[in-house]
DNA sequence: GCCAACGTTGGC
DNA sequence: GCCAACGTTGGC
């Protein structure tokens, strides 16, 4: 019995909009998730699997919120970035025999009409465990099912 | 632009 | 293994 096939999990990937968009993961589709240098948001992406839901979160926005939705579409695989002496995400400490730094690709899944603010998150109850408001300055971090529920109905979908 | 919070580095 | 110094994140 593979149950784990009908498990979906639910996370939260922060970006900043003047780098990369969910405008720009609408129009190319999918992405590849490279940069992540923080071993706890590597940790989370590791755990990933395809169909996992995704909050595409803009940050270093005005204002931040929540600003779409994406799913995933490939399992963690090396960040050949961290390889790339010429790249702003090379790690001389990752190497081809032994990867450091690991990345997912996503997928577009939609575009909220109105983006799900901060300070509405904040100023909502159910909310108030989310590892978003807990500080944290994860950028990949994991998310109930209620939580993305909530938000997603926040944002009228 | 400021700065609080947090993660990483490296000397000891 | 402690912890001070430093760098980064990200809200405001």
């Amino acid at each position: 019995m593979r149950t784990e096939f009908f498990y979906m999990n639910y996370w939260l990937m922060k970006s900043e909009p003047d780098v990369y968009s969910i405008q720009d993961l609408q129009r190319e589709k999918t992405t590849c998730w490279e940069g992540v240098r923080n071993y706890q948001a590597r940790n989370n992406m590791i755990k990933m699997r395809v169909g996992d839901r995704v909050l595409f979160y803009h940050s270093n926005a005005k204002p931040p919120g929540v600003a779409g939705l994406a799913t995933v579409v490939k399992e963690a695989y090396p960040d050949h970035f961290a390889f790339n002496e010429d790249s702003k995400y090379f790690d001389a400490k990752s190497s081809k025999d032994n990867p450091r730094w690991q990345m997912v690709d996503v997928g577009f899944e939609a575009v909220f009409p109105h983006p799900v603010g901060l300070n509405t998150i904040k100023a909502t109850a159910a909310l108030k465990s989310m590892v978003l408001v807990n500080s944290s300055r994860l950028s990949v971090q994991p998310v109930t099912k209620s939580e993305y529920d909530r938000i997603c109905k926040m944002a009228g979908r």
